[in-house]
DNA sequence: TGCATTTAGATAGCACACTATGTATTTGGA
DNA sequence: TCCAAATACATAGTGTGCTATCTAAATGCA
């Protein structure tokens, strides 16, 4: 019976690691901004101006909706979003980022332009697009989160 | 100024969202042994029989001192581990697998072998070996955790 | 030798992920 | 039309990561 196991040969302790690494990387530019990385996604998916809801966002973001609910109570104690009532459905609300949130958003994008900068900065452009082929691959193959 | 931005094309989410995936896929297999992912790096670590401080266990699993105090917590709260006086350092445990914890380490092998095995199924072997050699290689770019 | 520095660990507080479950509203079929 | 099912969100509880900070013990140098 073979128990050795070396965790560099394992994709799942791999993409943590470097998932962490990246997310190292990243949290002190935006803490600059007062920002932290879980509000990333929502900041791209309301970037374009257009209002949605909690649920858009969590599809968006590939994560479960109470994470979304918390992340978006988090946002808007720091008042980067609001939301209002949403005319066609009672249960749900539209969320839209604030005068103040909309004015970070060059912040965001240059922290995470610069900060997967660094992490290729030693890759070729073709081994860079390798890597992101082969993750994207591994992410269908395992299937969507929702 | 271009604010448009390809979460798909961004390292940073990609190596995440994999990584969340793999813990989901092994997340089943190892709470079937009333196990979760976090004690891993640990079982690994002390499978050959060795007890090892708190700080070399944090080193081994590439994460801080107290989120590696926390995870012994649960451990021992678990039966997991067992922690006895070094005789070197009165500051310090060693720590060793307890019996039943050295019960579950082919349960453990078997779920991360069939987890990583799952989510690399529509690689090759050589693009298995690629993307862990890209992965590797942008790990010590960023350079160690610790 | 003695004291300052370093090191090991504990603890507090927070971010962000999950599951399970409850409430309110909408929807769709008998 | 009305009621059951589905959907949107809230809340509770937990795991796993982080930083900041405290105590106790070991170390090292003047």
């Amino acid at each position: 019976m073979e128990l050795i196991f070396d965790r560099f040969a394992s994709l799942g302790y791999m993409t943590n690691l470097v998932g962490r690494l990246l997310i190292r990387e990243i949290s002190g530019p935006l803490a600059a901004h007062g920002l932290s990385v879980g509000y990333m996604p929502i900041f791209f998916a309301l970037a374009a101006g257009e209002a949605l809801t909690q649920r858009d966002l969590a599809i968006a973001a590939q994560v479960e909706q109470p994470t979304m609910a918390a992340t978006l109570a988090r946002m808007q104690r720091d008042g980067l979003i609001e939301r209002r009532a949403n005319p066609d459905d009672r249960r749900s609300a539209l969320i839209f980022l604030s005068e103040a949130g909309h004015s970070k958003l060059p912040a965001v994008h240059a922290a995470a332009t610069e900060a997967n900068g660094r992490a290729t900065a030693q890759l070729s452009a073709e081994e860079r697009g390798q890597l992101l082929a082969l993750l994207t691959r591994v992410a269908e193959t395992l299937g969507p989160i929702s």
